[in-house]
DNA sequence: GTAACACATTGACCCAGATCAAGGCCTGTC
DNA sequence: GACAGGCCTTGATCTGGGTCAATGTGTTAC
């Protein structure tokens, strides 16, 4: 079904309306660009795309959360993105003289994602040299994080990365204790800092043991002094007291 | 001194000609850039800027080495890139709300390099899509290739990395014996592929004593069959024969 | 309620690559 | 040519995090 008819456009509009790629657009060039949109629903586990699949479309989460990652060849997996609603992911692929997906997508959860067609953005795009300038902060700020990534990688410990990662879910300079909960399974957010679940579940423990946070059981933690974890950051693995 | 008079200014212009953040630009935007533009001389070792500062030039190498890295808290260093004469760096800034350097820079060898004006640029870059276009194809490889760091990083070997470094080296779909010589010193790969230089050693040292490779003293290195060596990329680590 | 399954935890052990500690080998300087 | 100061190499040892295996703990299905 085409989604320019009824209430899905509708949503589809609500859903652009803060999207950094048409930052910028004309509300025709918006409308040019839902008309030829639609919503895809996918069930929990169903794979977008695989990585090196020819790519005429990048993608919009509605609802639900995405992982993109890379196997290796005996299928050891690296999580290189988790992506929820109201984010976008593979727009990379605009950019590409032979468009190919850089990693493969598979929906974690029921999820409803719309899919924009490469070519018909293109062509919106190059009316509007701010929402190119958009989309270069937004590249930018991609770049960004994967250096902070590579570095945390190689220059930090897993537990550097599972304080980071934590210190990343406190809403705001939040001082007071906080109650967070984990936005997906513990395996996945382990895949995500390239640890095993085994270790993350130590780490947690560790920190757990030693007073900077306290596990509520399932996917919830707290946080009872936001500056004692971020301190943690600086800590090396030995406990505090 | 300004580089708009002379023989520098020549110099300048011709090693814009091919570089893709110029790409689509009239001659008059060039010279416009050009005229306020500068070389400068670094010595082997000096610091061109810091991680943090602020930043408001990125760069172009006429000629020499640049080394781009991160230090952990205790002086460790991954290094994030290496780069040599016409290519660019530091372009990442042109985009950021408060802009400064994501990473450290200093000259490896002797080398001169151009500073780039960051509001000079963007005041020409808005004039061009076709600029724009091609600027976001590099951010968009760029990407690309932080993605591939990242995945050697976690779903492969310090070998594997290695073997792919090299293989890098080797200019093209060559299957003839290469000799070839590495870039810079051992030490300074083995940062850039975070693994020790010890490892790095080693490393060399056992594909020579299975034959991929033949070390020739010095940075020298001779490839007498590119295709093992491609074949090593999917190789464990146990010797083959 | 309980069966079944997926996720999570915990313990014991292992290994790639880091670290530490000597040497070895260039390259430039006087 | 001999001395000094960088790299680079080699060996011995250590360790963070992976692997394997068993056990816990929800959660959905009926």
């Amino acid at each position: 079904m085409a989604a320019n008819d009824g209430a899905s456009a509708r949503e589809i509009r609500e859903a652009l309306k803060h999207q950094y790629f048409v930052d910028g657009m004309s509300d025709a060039q918006r409308s040019r660009l839902v008309r030829g949109m639609t919503i895809q629903p996918f069930a929990a586990g169903q794979t977008l795309f695989h990585r090196g699949d020819i790519a005429d479309t990048f993608f919009l989460v509605l609802a639900g959360r995405v992982k993109l990652y890379r196997l290796s060849i005996d299928g050891d997996e690296k999580i290189m993105g988790l992506v929820g609603s109201g984010e976008s992911f593979g727009e990379g692929v605009l950019f590409m003289s032979t468009p190919r997906y850089p990693v493969s997508a598979q929906a974690l959860e029921k999820s409803r994602i719309v899919a924009i067609n490469r070519t018909e953005y293109l062509a919106e795009l190059q009316y509007s040299f701010q929402t190119c300038m958009s989309v270069m902060c937004k590249l930018t700020a991609r770049i960004e994080r994967l250096l902070d990534e590579v570095e945390s990688l190689t220059l930090r410990d897993s537990r550097y990365r599972v304080v980071n990662y934590l210190l990343e879910l406190i809403p705001e300079p939040a001082d007071g204790p906080v109650r967070l909960s984990l936005p997906t399974s513990k395996s996945a957010i382990a895949g995500r800092l390239a640890i095993r679940a085994e270790t993350f579940s130590r780490t947690l423990r560790q920190l757990a043991e030693n007073g900077t946070i306290v596990l509520c059981g399932g996917r919830t933690i707290e946080v009872p002094n936001p500056k004692l974890l971020r301190h943690a950051l600086r800590t090396k693995s030995a406990q505090a007291s």
